[in-house]
DNA sequence: CGATTTTGACCCGCGC
DNA sequence: GCGCGGGTCAAAATCG
């Protein structure tokens, strides 16, 4: 039934290299840090930017500072590229506030399970209230997911918080990752008693890209193990599944309804093992930076401890897959992408454009931390824009 | 031929 | 209990 309305969007054959904005959003937010060599800019700009700096990235200084509360001890204006970048600053920050997701959005993320322990601060802090400056700009929001309580108003994805106890998993908890992935596949069949207990799901980011392309290169292989429509939506949503031996992480990839140019990422669980692959990643950015584990290291950045405990911290690279095979940033053409991502910066909003080169950044997690989700589409993405 | 995608069916929780 | 909607399974199809 619903097929027949999915079925156009996925593929990124098709998808053009063209402009390809990537806004990061990230929803369910575990803060993540990005990192990387990137300009911040304190003001908040739109869109599409004009700037030219290979990677300039725009925040709502407002809206990243108040999560970070860090007004008063750093000088956002002063990092450029050259600095650490302010993933070094959100390693020493506190944790973020969380956002609200915007309304399209939240249908599914929301539901937040109850979660390790994330960052009783956000917890606490509630729903903020993001504004969407701009459609497009999305900020989007995030709430954690413990902080669902913020959240809960939506049951969208009522079940989907129920379930499983992946949650802590893949880092968390304590199951082992192949046992989370048996169970939840068997849970169907098995289901007898486990009704009962609920399944909690594992912390989700979520972002925000603007692009053109549906799938984002993050590095890590995935499987699509499904497509559902969205209710009031022409997109589709699907779902996938790392491919990686014993990692349960899923990621759920979606349009935004309010911003059809907007694709909304999701990510569950942390990956149990390192980024596959060079091959299509191979930009470089990743690595190795094990084994700082908690800074960064001049690439990555790692969450700050707090933050860090979890797993959540999960490092990613995106690519548009057409990318993919674009050498490298060196290309010198123009590529731009935007992201916002809530997770970790709630109301930020960044663009990059024309990366020339390579970018430094990866984020480390500690390894495969399971994690390692996040997105370092920062560095890479490479659109090329026209 | 193995890996991935497609897609209808099914499971499950929730609200009515 | 029923319907709805999200999420997942798994067989078939497709891809590389």
């Amino acid at each position: 039934m619903e097929k027949k309305d999915l079925s156009s969007h996925h593929h990124s054959s098709n998808y053009q290299q063209h402009q390809h904005q990537h806004l990061l959003k990230a929803d369910d937010y575990y803060p993540t840090v990005m990192s990387s060599g990137f300009e911040i800019h304190t003001g908040f700009t739109g869109g599409d930017g004009s700037s030219s700096s290979l990677f300039d990235v725009s925040f709502d200084q407002k809206g990243f500072m108040d999560l970070f509360n860090l007004e008063d001890h750093y000088d956002f204006t002063s990092l450029s590229s050259s600095s650490s970048s302010l993933f070094d600053l959100v390693c020493h920050l506190p944790p973020p506030t969380p956002i609200e997701v915007p309304s399209s959005l939240r249908q599914q993320h929301h539901h937040h399970p109850a979660p390790v322990d994330p960052l009783p601060m956000l917890a606490e802090l509630s729903p903020l209230v993001n504004n969407p400056a701009t459609p497009s700009s999305s900020s989007l929001s995030c709430t954690s997911n413990e902080h669902n309580r913020v959240a809960h108003n939506n049951k969208a994805m009522g079940d989907d918080q129920d379930q499983d106890h992946e949650g802590q998993g893949c880092g968390g908890g304590g199951r082992s990752v192949t046992e989370e992935e048996e169970e939840d596949k068997g849970i169907k069949q098995l289901k007898p008693s486990q009704k009962k207990q609920k399944r909690q799901r594992e912390p989700r980011f979520a972002f925000l890209t603007k692009t053109d392309v549906d799938q984002l290169d993050d590095g890590y292989r995935w499987r699509k193990y499904g497509q559902k429509a969205v209710k009031n939506s022409p997109h589709p949503r699907s779902y996938y599944r790392c491919t990686g031996a014993g990692c349960g992480v899923k990621k759920r990839v979606e349009r935004s309804l309010d911003d059809p140019s907007l694709v909304v990422t999701t990510y569950e669980g942390r990956h149990s093992h390192p980024i596959p692959l060079m091959p299509r990643s191979s930009y470089g950015f990743f690595p190795e930076s094990s084994s700082a584990s908690h800074g960064i290291s001049r690439a990555g950045l790692v969450p700050p401890p707090h933050l860090h405990h979890q797993n959540h911290s999960q490092s990613f690279l995106f690519r548009s897959p057409s990318l993919s095979r674009y050498p490298s940033a060196s290309a010198g053409g123009q590529f731009r992408t935007a992201t916002s991502f809530s997770s970790a910066f709630p109301s930020i909003y960044h663009q990059t454009k024309g990366f020339d080169s390579p970018l430094k950044a990866s984020l480390v997690s500690d390894h495969g931390l399971p994690g390692d989700i996040m997105p370092s589409f920062l560095q890479k993405e490479l659109i090329k824009e026209e």
